[in-house]
DNA sequence: CGTTGTGAACAACTTCACAGCT
DNA sequence: AGCTGTGAAGTTGTTCACAACG
């Protein structure tokens, strides 16, 4: 319904409200340009996409538009989430302290290599990686994270599907294939190396 | 010259071709397609705004075309790298193997706490953070990835300019502001799970 | 009066269809 | 015959300009 870059900088503007809340009551379209770096014209039009803002007078109110985003975006509830992979990415992902006060609750880790998972001191469960499916859907987990070696991305990624995720952020630099009511996210470090690799070089 | 969307997708297409090219020797625009996840007339498209891509018969040599990709994307040469904040993330950084062989050497960390310095152990010289601009302008770094804390972001940004860096990478949510001659890569974690979220939510 | 909301104009990107090579 | 390369058509997203509103 929302197109997708409209949905993504709708997220980013969430983000940033969220710390700016303790600093003010409202704020306008031309400062939230300033904060953003997104053009004063394009936010209006992005949150005049939003159901049931309600009716303005200078500024946006800060409180009733992170509402409307929560309500519009999805982001209301809880969401459940493990990591797949727990190498030196996997395992710096389960000790980051930012998932919980933005509602995702990090249930279970996950790897091939059953010394790891004993070694690893964490109060998240961690469980070998053939029981991906069974424990996802025992914990009804909502969105797993890829951070395996290239060549188990496909397979672990099938695991999850078949454990009823539905998304995942692949940290991968495969391609993986999933059922099409699955969302996928791929964050790639040298694909952004890369990609500022070959835009300076054409400055 | 090429539109961001088209780098994006070049950037993509050469990472794949890499492991690809142990394998086979052509390949044609259907097959990457298959690869890829982008579509063969897309592809094709891309690829045709590359200069020197020598006459075709069926399918492109992987070979040729890694080439004319590294070229018309600067990918070349090697680039020195830093990182800025050597928490979890950034010391996962700091060991990640897959840099150098993709041609980014990893030069030097930087964090605020001197302690850190002192116990992390790593091949890579890691200095106070004071010294960001004066390291990497003397070790000519390209790039800087930041993975400091959010109200640290903006000064180990203008840090990083000072010293002369061309890109960085801000795993930071907030977002940094630097001289326009300066490429930026924004990657959020919350981000991503945000748009999980808010695409399921609409399925 | 300043700020929002939004149709209308514009620009960018993608898809299509097919001519041109090999 | 099959594949690439590419103008042209179609689609999607962005910017503009201004009417509507408190």
């Amino acid at each position: 319904m929302l197109p997708q870059p409209v949905l993504e900088r709708l997220c980013r503007i969430r983000i940033l409200l969220q710390e700016l809340a303790e600093k003010r009551e409202t704020i306008d379209s031309s400062a939230l340009a300033e904060i953003t770096g997104i053009s004063a014209n394009t936010i209006r039009k992005d949150l005049c996409h939003l159901q049931g803002l309600s009716g303005s007078k200078s500024g946006y109110s800060i409180k009733d538009l992170s509402t409307s985003l929560e309500k519009n975006l999805g982001l209301g509830t809880e969401k459940k989430v493990c990591v797949v992979g727990l190498g030196r990415l996997g395992s710096a992902i389960l000790s980051y302290p930012g998932f919980l006060p933005a509602g995702y609750l990090l249930k279970a880790g996950f790897d091939a290599d059953i010394n790891l998972i004993e070694i690893i001191r964490t109060d998240v469960p961690l469980f070998p990686a053939y029981q991906i499916s069974e424990q996802t859907r025992r914990l009804e987990i909502d969105f797993g994270i890829l951070a395996v070696p290239a060549d188990a991305a496909q397979k672990s990624a099938d695991r999850l599907a078949e454990g009823g995720v539905k998304g995942i952020i692949n940290f991968t630099s495969s391609v993986i294939r999933v059922p099409e009511n699955i969302a996928v996210r791929n964050v790639s470090f040298l694909h952004e190396f890369d990609m500022l690799s070959a835009i300076i070089s054409r400055m």
